[in-house]
Formats: structure tokens, sequence, C-alpha cells
DNA sequence: AAGACAATACCAACCAGTTGGTATGTATTC
DNA sequence: GAATACATACCAACTGGTTGGTATTGTCTT
């Protein structure tokens, strides 16, 4: 008598959700197949095409699934409530340089990955990554644009600065991909903390 | 009767090459068939096996062949020949930003777009990419070590900025194509070079 | 409180088309 | 004439997606 452990009712769309995280991180979106996520939620594909109307959908909502899970990490996290802003900053850039002390699929970026391929081939997918990469920048900009305000810095604006952070949060995965280890995207916050500390007029302490 | 113009003999590699090369960048290598190559090739699946084993050996030489081509038209830039070093530096930032007056998929970089795929699924691939981002990185580091020996900054190296390079020009790309605009990866050689600027006390002339 | 009923959540089997890859044949070149 | 450079035809495995069904849940009525 073999006893089957079954997804609890209520949790496949969850479960896909996961499944779909970790795989794409690890394996791309296209090289995902629906077989490979329904395999690894512990699911069936009826119910996949139940909860999804297709794979491009679950590839929305994974990317916003990502938005929103991140956004709250981030908005609960300490650093917000930093009296100084360009402290806020720095910590900010402490936090991500702590995400680092991860193996580098557990790091690297959900709609930054995606988007390299969905860029051409799915639109709604792009477009759910924009959304994401611009939410991301979103904890940031805020605290750059009080900096700013206390200690302005002329043709520098908070926008491109949390652009900027982007970039090299991005960049940071693809060459640590890249070279397999995530060296070059911690020296790259470094050079950012060092880039705003002259910016800003705010030695090491 | 049809006159059917056929890919003339020898050509069918770098048919296959320049095919990839595009495809890849427009949709990714795993949601790019061997079909698809063939087709833009203009030449059939036979051809295709017999100047690659395998899918993944064609990623590997497309890769590479992005290594060697890249290579040879950075060598070949007038910005190598400039008297002072840290002008070569300043006038590699111009030919970045010069690269991005393109579509987006044009300047997208094949080894960044493919490794995020290949980093688990090819070994080879990753390899290949590691290479190229290596590569890559020595169209500066001679000239940062150049700087740094006339005027070195503390806590600073060539190779971690020559790594910072490759993190902006990678990122520069991811980002831009989730926001379907060159706009952020432009401003980020803007900070990358008033960082430089800072470092190496030489304001914009 | 119990029964009817409809929605929801899911499953197993199946489908047509596509995938990477192969086996075999033929025209060119050296 | 032997190697090289292809073309044609084909295949098993897998692809995203559909089908028709079942078990579970809530909801409304009596």
């Amino acid at each position: 008598m073999t006893i089957v452990t079954r997804v609890p009712r209520g949790e496949a769309r969850a479960r896909l959700l996961a499944a779909a995280r970790s795989l794409v991180r690890h394996k791309g979106f296209a090289a995902t197949s629906v077989d490979d996520l329904c395999a690894a939620a512990g699911v069936t594909k009826g119910a996949f095409f139940h909860h999804f109307p297709s794979k491009e959908a679950l590839g929305v909502a994974l990317v916003q699934d990502w938005t929103t899970t991140t956004g709250a990490m981030f908005a609960a996290h300490p650093y917000n409530s930093l009296p100084d802003p360009l402290d806020r900053v720095f910590a900010y850039i402490d936090l991500r340089r702590q995400l680092l002390d991860q193996p580098i699929p557990e790091f690297s970026c959900v709609a930054g990955t995606t988007v390299q391929e969905a860029y051409e081939s799915s639109p709604p997918i792009r477009q759910a990554a924009a959304e994401s990469i611009g939410s991301g920048a979103e904890h940031v900009r805020p605290h750059l644009v009080a900096a700013l305000a206390a200690h302005p810095v002329p043709g520098v604006t908070a926008e491109s600065l949390a652009q900027l952070f982007q970039v090299a949060v991005q960049g940071g995965v693809v060459v640590a991909k890249a070279l397999d280890t995530p060296t070059p995207a911690r020296e790259a916050f470094d050079h950012l903390e060092r880039y705003l500390r002259l910016l800003f007029d705010r030695p090491p302490t």
C-alpha cells in the first residue's frame, strides 16, 4: 500500500510560482518546460492550465510575484528607518552586498534573467519586467532624492543614480554567472559606494 | 523553371554563425531552434550537423566567434593610440556610448545573453562566456593599469575597475531591454566617467 | 441541520506540432 | 578516388496545450 502524499488543495498555484522562480533562475525561462514546472511543484498539467491560461501567463505572474515579494522584503528592512538619507543609501548597498553571500542562482534577478529572453518574444513578460526593474529602483530613489536635497550635486539626478543601482545589480548577476564568482558584483557595489562618497563628500568613517 | 540560389559552397558555417548571432540576440539561445538557424542561414540541417556536432557546440562556437570579432573591432579602434592612458579610457567610454546608438538587440552582448541561460545547463558555453567577458575586460584593463601607475588611487585596482566596466556594459543591456530604452545604459557610462574623473582628479575639459 | 447544487481545484490521458539529432545519398574539390 | 561539403528524408522524444472527468468546497434552500 503506497501512500501518495499529494499537494494540499489550494497550494498548487503558489507551488508552481515557487518552482518557476527556482527553475527560471537556474535554467532560464525558455529552457524550463511546463512539464518541468509541474514535476517540480508536484502537480499535474491540469492544475497548471487551470491556474494559468498559458506558459507565457505564468511568466507574467512569476515576474509580478517577484516584484511584490522582493518589494515587501526591501520595504520591511530596517535600513529604511535610518535618520540620514545617505546612510539609508549606504545601508541599502550593504544589504545588496549581503545578498551576494548566497549561491549565484539564489541572488540572480528573476526579472533581469527573464527579460533577456522575453524582450522580443513576449511583450507582456517584458512589460512585467519593466515594472519590476522600475519598482526596484524605488527602493533607493526616495533616499537619493532626500540626500540630493540636502546636498545637491550638479548634473546628477536621483533618477539616473537609482537606475545606476539597477545597472549594477543586473550587470553584477551577468558577470557573476559568466565568471562563476560573486566577486565582480561585490566590487561593483564597492565602487558604487566610493562614487557616492565622492559625490556627496562623505568619506568612510 | 525555378532558379534556387544556393548558398555558395564553403559559406555554410560562417552563415550559420551569423544567423546564430542575430537570432540569439533577438530571442535567446534556448528559444532559437536548429531549424530556425538553418532557415535563417539558408542551409539545411545536414550542413548544420556537418559543421557542428550539436546545438551546444554551435553555442560555444558562437560565443568564441563573438569574442574574436569584437576583440578585433576594439583592437583596431583608434582610441588605443591616444598618448595619455586615461584619455584612452575615456575614449573607450565614448565608443561604448556610440555603440548604444543602435537598436537594443544590435548592441546587446552575445556572451552576456547566452550565459544567463547556459550558466547551469551548459558548462562549455558558460566557459566560453567567461573567456569572452574576461577578454572584454582586456580592452580597458591595460589602459587602467597605465593610468593607475601614473596616478595611483589607494584601494583601487585596474582589475576591479575593468570588471566594473563589464558590469556596466552587461547591466546596461539588461536594464535597456527591460525599460526598452538605451538611456539608462548611456547614463551608467556617464556616471562611470564622472567616477573616474573624481578618482583620477581629472575634471572635464 | 441536512440536502441540493454549483463552483473551484485538481487529475490522467491524450493530441498535433516541434525538438535536436541521425542515416544515407550526392555533388564538389583536391 | 578519397575526402569534403553539403542535401534529403526520417525518427523518437518532448513541446505547449486540450480533453473529459473527479473530488472537494462553499452556498443556498428548506
